[in-house]
DNA sequence: CACCGCCCTGTTGTATACAACAACTGGTAT
DNA sequence: ATACCAGTTGTTGTATACAACAGGGCGGTG
C-alpha cells in the first residue's frame, strides 16, 4: 500500500482519536521528519484530509486540523442525523440475523461501560454499535458516508458523552433503536435514532459550552 | 488560485459534462502534456477527484472515469433520494423569498424546455431548479453534498430523459414540488422530492438499459 | 508618534528525476 | 496445448530542488 494513504489513516486516526486538537497545526516538515519520509506524501495525505473535510489548510499560513463552527457542527449533526436515520429504517429492513446478534453485543458491552461509568469503554463500544446499524443498511455507499460523517464528529461527540447521565440516557436510547431493529418497526428505528443522534435542547447547549473550553485552551 | 485546483474543477466538468465516459482512461502524461503541466498537478487533481468518486484507479494499470455498477448507482440514488428530501423538507420552512420567486422561474424554463422538446436545455434548468432547493435548505454542508452527489450522477441521470414522456413526468413531479415548497408543506416537500430522485419501477429499467448500450460502445 | 512601504522569511505549489512495482509478452518446457 | 517463468515496459509513488507568493517585521519618513 501506498506510503501515502498508510498516512492518511494514521493522521485521520490521530486526529479522530484526539491526539490532534481542533486548531493544531500540521506542519508537513516536521511530519516529515516524524515519519521518516519527504514532504510529498505527507502533502499528498494532508490534501486527502482536507477532501473529507478533516483539516482545513490556510493558504500560505499553515495546514490545521479543522476546527469547526458552531454552525457548522449543528448543519453536520443535522445531515448526520438524518443519515443514521436512513440506515435505520433499511437495517430495520435489511439487517442479517449475524448483525442483529452483534448489534445486541455490542449494546451489552455498551451497558458493561456504562455500569463501570467507563467513559471511554462505552465511547468505543458506542462507535461500533452505530458501525453495526451502517453496516446493517446493506447501502455501502450510505455506510462510508456515514462512517466519513461518524469520524470528522467524533472528537465533539466525544466531548458530549462527559455531561451528566449522558451515558445512562444513551444507553437507554440504544435499547429503544436495538428494539425497534429486532422487530422490523422500520419507523420507529429511523425515528428513534435521528433523535439520538440530533443534537437538540441541553445537549447542544453542552456540546457549545464544552466547545467554549476547548477553544480557550488552543488560543 | 493553485493550478491543481483549476485542474480538478475542469476536469470534473468534463467528467460531468460527458466530455469523458464512465470507463475512458485518464492518462496522466497525456493530461499534462493538454494542459502544459507536468504530472505533479494532475496526479493531485486525479487524487482528489477519487476521493469524490469521479475516477478510480486501478494500480499500476491506469486511472479510469469511474463507471458505476448498477447496485452503486442504486445505492446513490437511494442515498440522493434521502438528501433531496431533507433538502425539501428544510427549504419549505427556510426558503427565502428570492429563492422561491427564483425557483418558480427555474419551474418555468423548465416548461419551456419540454414544450420545445429541448432536452439539453431541459438538463440544465432541471440542475438549476435542484440547485436552488439545496440552497434553499440554508444548510450548507448539506448543500455541499447534496451537489457533490448530484454532479457525480449527472452522466447517469442524463440517460434517464431521453426516456419516452420522462421530461413531461419530471415536470409535472417538479410541479407538486415546487406547490408544497411554496405552501411550506415540509413533509409534502420531502416526500415527493425523494419520490422524484428515486429510481424506481419503469425507471429503474430504463437507466438500466441505457447503462447496458453505454458499456457496449465502450469495451 | 503613526503610518507606509520594502525586504526577508517561511510556506506552499510545481517541475523533474528516479526507483519500485506489477502487468504484459514472449518463449520454453512439460 | 497449456502452464509457467523471466524480461520488458509502462505506470505509479517518492524524493529533491526550485520558484512564486504572501505575511510579518523592520526601518524610514511624514
Amino acid at each position: 500500500m501506498p506510503q501515502a494513504q498508510r498516512l492518511r489513516d494514521l493522521l485521520e486516526d490521530a486526529i479522530v482519536e484526539g491526539h490532534y486538537a481542533p486548531g493544531d497545526r500540521l506542519d508537513p516538515e516536521a511530519l516529515a521528519r516524524q515519519y521518516q519520509c519527504s514532504r510529498t506524501p505527507i502533502r499528498e495525505a494532508l490534501t486527502q484530509l482536507s477532501a473529507s473535510g478533516m483539516v482545513k489548510v490556510a493558504p500560505k499560513r499553515g495546514t490545521f486540523v479543522a476546527r469547526l463552527s458552531v454552525t457548522e457542527l449543528v448543519e453536520r449533526f443535522e445531515v448526520m442525523a438524518e443519515l443514521e436515520g436512513m440506515c435505520g429504517r433499511l437495517a430495520a429492513r435489511r439487517m442479517s440475523n449475524e448483525t442483529r446478534a452483534a448489534l445486541q453485543q455490542a449494546q451489552a458491552a455498551c451497558r458493561q461501560c456504562m455500569i463501570r461509568g467507563d467513559i471511554n469503554g462505552y465511547y468505543y463500544e458506542n462507535g461500533e454499535f452505530h458501525r453495526l446499524i451502517y453496516e446493517g443498511s446493506h447501502n455501502a455507499f450510505l455506510a462510508q458516508e456515514a462512517r466519513r460523517l461518524h469520524a470528522m464528529l467524533k472528537p465533539y461527540r466525544r466531548l458530549q458523552l462527559h455531561a451528566r447521565h449522558r451515558l445512562e440516557n444513551s444507553w437507554c436510547e440504544h435499547e429503544r433503536i436495538v428494539e425497534a431493529l429486532i422487530a422490523g418497526d422500520a419507523d420507529t428505528a429511523q425515528r428513534e435514532l435521528r433523535e439520538h443522534v440530533l443534537l437538540q435542547g441541553e445537549r447542544f447547549n453542552d456540546l457549545v459550552a464544552s466547545m467554549q473550553r476547548l477553544g480557550q485552551t488552543h488560543d
